[in-house]
RNA sequence: GCUGAUGUAGCUCAGUCGGUAGAGCACUUCCUUGGUAAGGAAGAGGUCAUCGGUUCAAGUCCGAUCAUCAGCUCCA
């Protein structure tokens, strides 16, 4: 086809809005953006053809239905960052020249890129690099795709480039591909499928945040490389939105709010990884618990204890022991007199424990289903680099339980259990929750217990009751526990980091390692179905995350301290003492505040604690026998009887609203 | 566990070239008795994470350990 033919044949292309518009054959999508209007073309970082992003420079040649790619959308973003990725390790190979790069994709929140280098990088550096990038932004260069046969781009990559990392990409990763594609910006060139931004000049703000280390392919045999982050913006102003959202989330942070309001404390006296809870947070973790236990009650729920350690053997049988040794505490070895040797483990679960209460009488098919539950503490070994605050620790308590179940009772079991679970979530304000069908990686046997069969029963339940409960999930293959298929619910934390809480999880295993049995209506031994479930998950993760989803504004049947009384004056101390005694007595947390400071201090105070209600007392209220109600973050809300207040707040407490 | 960073008063943070430790807030006492987010004054508060080394002299330089932070890896 020559040029002149190209000129003359039209297309039509559909925008968005529905509208179709006209084009020679050939136009590209830069070109489509301009027509429409000044602005959008300036913002254009890429093309959407039929829901396919291509670069802005690709030439249309046929109908399509488009759509303007800007820094806006997910895709956009991911496209940004992508290409900030690129003119990062540009300017590091101008910094630092020999850098060699590894992987450098964009992920959520900008984007990273993994270097080999002789070049130690250090704080300064990032600074040094931030600066080259503004540098090769302000040089406009030109981004070029390039696409060859997967041979010559070898061939490139060990010649011009002399780069191993992309060579083995190519020889290995990409082996089955025939053509593959080439981003070209001065002298970098990287390895890309693409789509990318069309200009450096697109990027405007630019802050590495930090240095870390990672394998090469994510193999822990393989070589370290640096991984370098950043984030990029279109834009200074967004820069600096995005600094404030950071600096707001560190403020969220549970750990710091932990200790500011007197929540727990982590002691390396005691050990890293064990929380201590003060009496301020042990109020909250035991309103949850109490909420919880009184819904387990109405769901027909027994409740047991069961002790903090268990012999080795235990874990053995369950399979535990060998599949997790790692992060097990060591074993206590104890000698009788005799020498013989006993050996004991903190546990790392409950479920053992529970099988053998469900072993230790006789069970019918009509005594099913049995729900065992406790908080039970456990202790698992975690690597040093994973402790954090409350959401990652070595000692915390499951609200676990175990229902054991006949088959036929199976999908009804795993169904209330998901609903218990979205109740205590609906209950906390959690609507953000993203729920995991976790199912078992069959490439790698050799991590799960049960055989195959087995396996395929329990996905299959376990996805049945998941789509008769209406859930929005998503599958994560390989996420499954050695023992069966989970369903996980997870959460996001200030940051934005995903941290599992909830789980309900299906067992096939356990009962015939524990050789669980009941006796059916034909009068033989059957094999029960254990259900694993826990709606918090763990009390200490599921509250670090609240404290963060609640920048501590605790709701009031939570808070620990409710209500906090502030006399203005002396002279009504003794009203307001009446007042503290009168809402202890209708069972609200509640502290007076008789020192002698102002009444703006009290309340400043009262507010950064994060009390929900102040009970202001003067002159007036004294006099008519009421008191003021001044809300956190809301402020003042009239007068009230006293026991008009207390009803007030006892309503409040046991809507939990 | 790995890579990097950090560790000074209860908290947030200064501390220059190595020369005997500083601020604000909080705390205690006194004055002040007030109306919806900081009244005033004074005082007290430190084995500079721990251990070791270099030095006439170490918060400061070097090493180890512990803890914390970010990420990686792992995660019942």
């Amino acid at each position: 086809m020559s040029d002149n033919q190209e000129q003359l044949a039209a297309i039509a292309v559909t925008l968005p809005d529905g509208s179709v518009r006209s084009f020679p054959s050939g136009t590209t999508g830069i070109e489509v953006a301009q027509s429409i209007g000044r602005k959008l073309a300036q913002d254009a970082l890429a093309l959407k053809v039929n829901g396919k992003t291509v670069d802005l420079g690709l030439p249309l040649s046929a109908d399509a239905s488009i759509e303007i790619v800007t820094f806006d959308s997910p895709e956009g973003k991911d496209i940004f960052w992508h290409s900030s990725s690129h003119i990062m390790a540009q300017a590091i190979e101008e910094l630092f020249p020999g850098s060699r790069f590894g992987a450098g994709p964009s992920i959520e929140q900008g984007f990273y890129y993994d270097v080999a280098s002789m070049h130690r990088f250090r704080e300064e550096d990032l600074r040094l690099i931030e600066q080259k990038m503004l540098e090769i932004s302000k040089r406009d260069t030109k981004i070029q795709r390039e696409e060859l046969s997967r041979e010559a781009a070898i061939e490139f990559f060990k010649t011009t480039r002399q780069d191993p990392y992309k060579v083995e990409i190519l020889e290995e990763t990409l082996k089955s591909v025939e053509t593959v594609s080439l981003y070209h910006q001065e002298g970098f060139t990287d390895l890309c499928t693409g789509p990318h931004i069309p200009s450096t000049s697109k990027l405007k703000a630019v802050l590495l945040t930090n240095i870390s280390s990672s394998y090469w392919r994510g193999d822990s045999s393989r070589e370290n490389m640096q991984r370098i982050y950043g984030i990029t913006f279109p834009s200074e102003k967004m820069l600096k939105e995005h600094v404030e959202r950071l600096e707001e989330a560190k403020r969220r942070d549970h750990r710091k709010l932990g200790a500011e309001l007197g929540l727990f404390m982590l002691s390396p006296e005691v050990g890293s990884g064990l929380p201590i809870w003060l009496p301020k947070g042990a109020i909250i973790r035991n309103e949850l618990e109490s909420f919880l236990k009184e819904e387990q009650r109405k769901r027909g729920y027994l409740p047991v204890y069961t002790p903090h350690i268990g012999n080795i053997e235990l874990y053995k049988r369950s399979g535990h022991y060998p599949y997790y040794s790692d992060s097990q505490f060591p074993p206590l070895t104890y000698h009788d007199e005799e020498g013989k040797q006993e050996q004991y483990l903190l546990k790392p679960m409950n479920c053992p424990h529970h099988h053998l209460i469900y072993s230790s009488a006789m069970r019918s098919y009509r005594d099913l289903p049995i729900r065992l539950t406790e908080f039970g503490t456990v202790y698992r070994h975690e690597q040093s680099g994973e402790l954090n605050g409350l959401v990652r620790a070595r000692g915390f308590t499951q609200d676990d339980s175990h229902i054991y179940c006949r088959p036929d009772q199976l999908v009804d079991e795993i169904c209330s259990a998901i609903g218990l679970t979205q109740f205590v979530f609906g209950t906390l304000g959690f609507s953000d929750v993203q729920t995991r069908l976790s199912m078992h990686d069959p490439a790698n046997q050799a991590k799960y217990g049960g055989t195959a069969e087995v396996w395929a029963q329990a996905e299959k339940d376990v996805k049945e009751a998941a789509d008769r409960m209406g859930i929005d999930y998503f599958i994560g293959i390989g996420e499954a526990s050695f023992y069966g298929p989970k369903i996980d619910f997870i959460v996001r934390d200030a940051l934005g980091r995903k941290w599992q809480l909830g789980t309900v999880q299906v067992d096939y295993v356990m009962p015939e390692r524990f050789d669980l049995t009941y006796i059916g209506s034909d009068g033989q031994k059957h094999r029960p179905v254990v259900i694993h479930r826990a709606p918090f998950g763990s009390m200490e993760r599921f509250i670090g995350v609240l404290i963060e989803h609640t920048a501590g504004n605790f709701p009031l049947w939570l808070a620990p301290v409710q209500a906090v009384v502030l006399p203005i004056a002396e002279d009504v101390h003794e009203y307001a003492a009446s007042v503290r005694q009168a809402l202890l007595d209708g069972g609200i947390r509640v502290e007076l505040d008789t020192r002698s400071e102002k009444i703006g201090r009290k309340i400043r105070e009262a507010e950064l604690s994060k009390v929900p209600c102040m009970i202001i007392i003067g002159q007036k209220e004294q006099e008519s026998g009421e008191v003021s109600l001044r809300r956190h973050r809301i402020g003042d809300e009239g007068r009230f009887s006293v026991s008009g207040l207390v009803e007030k707040l006892r309503k409040e407490i046991s809507e939990k609203t």
